[in-house]
DNA sequence: TTGTACGCGTTATCAT
DNA sequence: ATGATAACGCGTACAA
């Protein structure tokens, strides 16, 4: 491999003009410019991107951390890590992979050996520990989620409560009144918060009651088995009921079933909506799920952003905070009730 | 952050003891250790990976190569991520993501920039010109599938041979006879040659002859339509079929409701077997689809610990090569036939 | 067993 | 506009 002292005697310069050249730092002659071009070209020279960390004190790495032990994330997940890298890749940052396990330990020491910059941090829970243990850190971080009082810490977030307000609009404006709500039921979703849930939960309510409606909220869990249980419940307890906004994908192939094996056709019977789950996903499902769905691309590709900027702008104000809408897709599973 | 430095004098050595020490490059006493141990712990010493990078020209980072356009692409890739990234991490590692267009420049600067010790190559093609590229280059590669003729690359790959021979059994020992094999067929598929297509078919029809049975092959694409459509032809060309060996996970749950609406129930009148697909998908089909599941958890794995073994051992042999079986899972879309 | 001193390939400071 | 030279923090001959 060549080095910048071997372009530097190939060019007739110091190594520091062959810096300045290629960092921009410092005006360099044209003529010299050229000269030191051409004897990279000559010698196949790249830059050592290990020693330009040493010395600049930054290593144009980034960590995105996420839980080692996944429950639903599925269609998302892939389309998220994919953009997210590639827009790092595109702002000259590579990204790294941490499966944390909730081992307090493991996060310092990745932070404090001076191998990344900044810290992207995923699945983020309402009271989110791995924040707190960051906070204390120097090393910048972004969230893609946020915690309950995010204060001025950077995040990115799919803005649930649009995408339940749209969803209840647009039902009702078709005719709906008795929609109800499904959602997942883990342990970790129980006890920690996730915000997800706990949003859609509040907001769904409150865009009921607004309308004069009465909200009516099932769990089941994230399986096409916890899906079919809870269409009956449903058709037991909530027999009125034309409409069902879920956030829970697996759940939502269960339903459809289990709601046929009662006799109820989705969408003619019933209407189904999924809330932030993915196309690939709810176009698997007979009839094909209408969906907001979760803009995991823009999500990745924004929070490298944020991340990015809080690198380079220290300073900047205010921090960036942005939800980003789930795009309604509408495929079959919707129609105005009877 | 203590350095060294830092350690040594509060310990009263030498940075060469305490790089000793850390290392396990020299014997040290007891005594010494001890002190050096203290020494660390007071300070929260630890070691930048940097420096240690740039010192020792091994930076304990691996790239994980793979296509920046997914085709199917499922459930498998979040584990096989996950998976991958916690063995590299177990072993001391990193795992770093890069989604690669198919430029050529971009694979070369980043194997040249000295980032990386390594690189896993994902969706390897049966000729996969990022693998004779490679090739040229002297960063040591491992494979995740395989090329047409190997050679004495480092690989590790899904054993679909093995997992068609079995399920074509499995059916055939329930008293199947016509069986069809149903697969993906997008441009790239048809164009470049995927490994476990070419092979699949190759298997499947040499299994059927020898069991003195008539191998039927469709194709379509890897959408619930493109299913829905070759249910139909399969009904019309080969009305013989009692069961189906797919290995397109999107166009199975087409298949089933085109299946049904012409009248044909799975499992009752038609059995279905997915080949390399995942547990997850399969089980958001109604009914559970019956499979052959693709090791992806194994397969990162594996694939990290023969790249690492390659480095580590830099003249292993012979070298690492691995075929990694599939798991029978039997859900419900497999029965005997009428 | 421990220490001295240099090298790894850049960036950055301070001259010129 | 360009050049010497000192960091950056650690690994490792070579010496003692």
């Amino acid at each position: 491999m060549a080095t910048m002292r071997d372009v530097a005697r190939h060019a007739n310069v110091s190594v520091t003009t062959v810096s300045f050249a290629l960092n921009n730092t410092k005006p360099v002659a044209p003529a010299t410019r050229a000269r030191i071009e051409v004897a990279m070209k000559e010698l196949g020279f790249q830059r050592n991107a290990i020693a330009r960390a040493l010395a600049s004190k930054r290593t144009h790495i980034l960590a995105l951390l996420f839980p080692a032990l996944q429950h639903q994330f599925s269609g998302t997940a892939v389309n998220f890590f994919t953009s997210a890298a590639a827009k790092a890749n595109e702002l000259g940052y590579s990204l790294m992979l941490w499966p944390l396990s909730n081992d307090a330990e493991e996060l310092t020491e990745l932070t404090t050996n001076g191998l990344i910059d900044g810290v992207l941090l995923m699945e983020v829970q309402l009271d989110d520990p791995r924040v707190e243990r960051l906070a204390k850190t120097t090393v910048p971080f972004a969230l893609i989620g946020r915690t309950r009082e995010p204060g001025d810490l950077t995040y990115v977030d799919v803005n649930f409560e649009d995408a339940v307000e749209r969803g209840i609009e647009h039902l009702v404006s078709l005719g709906h009144r008795n929609i109800c709500l499904v959602d997942g039921n883990t342990p970790t979703h129980r006890l920690v918060g996730y915000g997800p849930i706990v949003r859609t939960e509040t907001t769904y309510t409150a865009a009921m009651r607004a309308r004069g409606l009465t909200p009516r909220m099932f769990s089941c869990d994230e399986t096409p088995a916890g899906g079919r249980e809870v269409a009956g419940h449903i058709l037991d307890e909530a027999p009125e009921t034309t409409a069902i906004l879920f956030m829970n994908e697996n759940a939502g192939f269960g339903m459809v079933s289990g709601l046929r094996a009662r006799g109820k056709v989705v969408p003619d019977d019933i209407s189904m909506l999924a809330i932030g789950s993915s196309p690939e996903i709810a176009a698997l499902s007979d009839p094909e799920i209408s969906l907001m769905a979760s803009p995991s691309v823009e999500l990745g590709q924004m929070g490298v952003e944020a991340l990015i900027g809080l690198l380079e702008n220290p300073a900047e104000t205010p921090p960036q905070q942005a939800l980003v809408p789930c795009t309604f897709i509408d495929n079959a599973s919707i129609r105005a009730p009877r």
